[in-house]
DNA sequence: GTCTATATAACGATAGAC
DNA sequence: GTCTATCGTTATATAGAC
């Protein structure tokens, strides 16, 4: 058994080489195929004969590569959450500024958008994810998160208003990438308009860079 | 068995009676209790039998008022989606203007607060109630009506910022609530402030009247 | 309206050969 | 790394007594 994670890509870069990769990488066929049937049906409802059929293996061999169902799930999971703790410890280290609630902002849609397949799936499944053992080592996955970045971009003394406003804009911008994400619209220019809207409604200016270099 | 659905409130008034009820309602208590245990534990996980076991009956005794697991779900999304559907009827036959989508947020935000706690459990559970036969006959349930009300907010000719704007702010709106409302804050208070920042996400002046009386 | 008892089916997971 | 075969468990749903 590998580690549980080494932050996998979970649709493989597919730039060339579109058709050599015949069992290459086999765990990260199940992370795609997994993440695609927990989003349509449910992870309850998915069985693993199911996954197993559509990658033409066996049920048995998934077992090879993760040790439980669970741990298929867990292994995004850590994906995801990894990506926003680093955020989150990053702005924690920051002077509160205007630009830093704007950048904060940036990087939330640039998760978002960068794991939507995967933020979908959890979405989708909140209920079933929150009773695993996962979501027990990592704490309440998106409550606790979501009230951090609230903290961080309201400040700490903020009233209830204010509270709220962040929770509104955050929450918005996750709503609006999940709706027109897996659409035919440019991803990059989704990804600003909604960064903008999301500055908007913060009351932040927008953040000056289009596109900083990824100094993180 | 009696129809699938008779606008059964999911928690009873709780007004004044607080004990004679010992069985006079199975029918609530049972709904009562799956929106709980769906919630936290999600639809799949969550059995008949620990349903049953939790209103001191047998499973059996669910089958007399639900004729399936299924059918349970289905009773509360035709309570909220039937609430839903009816604001975005009223919408439709009504003049745009700024007064119009003010009070869409408004009563949009009054449907949220009242189905709080069933419109919780729908979204920790999307993937597994879309499966489900009333998903089929209510058509995408989450999705379709976010368009129709984004269309009513936004505009029949509206751009992709505008429909964006519209989508995170009634996005934003369920997430505030979701995330404040199960807290020890006034209700009354909460919706008045969340439909007050909605109103400024949409860039709409606030409604005229804080509470007009009833007339849907 | 609720019970006991049971039919039928599928699931997650493991053992051990190759 | 993938296979066949199977174990043990639990689930939804039904039949029929009371």
């Amino acid at each position: 058994m590998r580690g549980v994670n080494e932050t996998t890509q979970v649709h493989p870069p597919g730039d060339g080489a579109a058709e050599a990769r015949s069992r290459r990488d086999t765990r990260a066929r199940i992370q795609q195929v997994a993440v695609e049937l927990f989003t349509e049906h449910g992870y309850d409802a998915t069985s693993l004969r199911e996954i197993a059929e559509r990658l033409d293996v066996t049920k048995a061999a998934l077992y090879y590569h993760f040790k439980s169902k669970e741990d298929i799930v867990a292994s995004l999971v850590e994906d995801y959450f990894g990506q926003i703790d680093a955020l989150i410890a990053w702005a924690r280290e920051q002077p509160p500024s205007d630009e830093v609630r704007g950048e904060i902002l940036r990087r939330y849609v640039r998760i978002v958008a960068e794991q939507d397949r995967v933020l979908r799936m959890l979405h989708q499944n909140q209920a079933a994810v929150h009773t695993m053992a996962v979501a027990k080592r990592r704490g309440e996955l998106f409550k606790e998160r979501m009230h951090s970045l609230v903290d961080l971009l309201a400040g700490p003394g903020a009233t209830l208003e204010e509270r709220l406003r962040a929770t509104m804009t955050i929450g918005g911008a996750s709503i609006g990438w999940t709706f027109y994400g897996g659409q035919a619209v440019d991803r990059e220019e989704l990804g600003a308009l909604i960064t903008s809207l999301a500055c908007d409604f913060a009351r932040l200016p927008r953040p000056t860079a289009p596109a900083g270099p990824p100094g993180s």
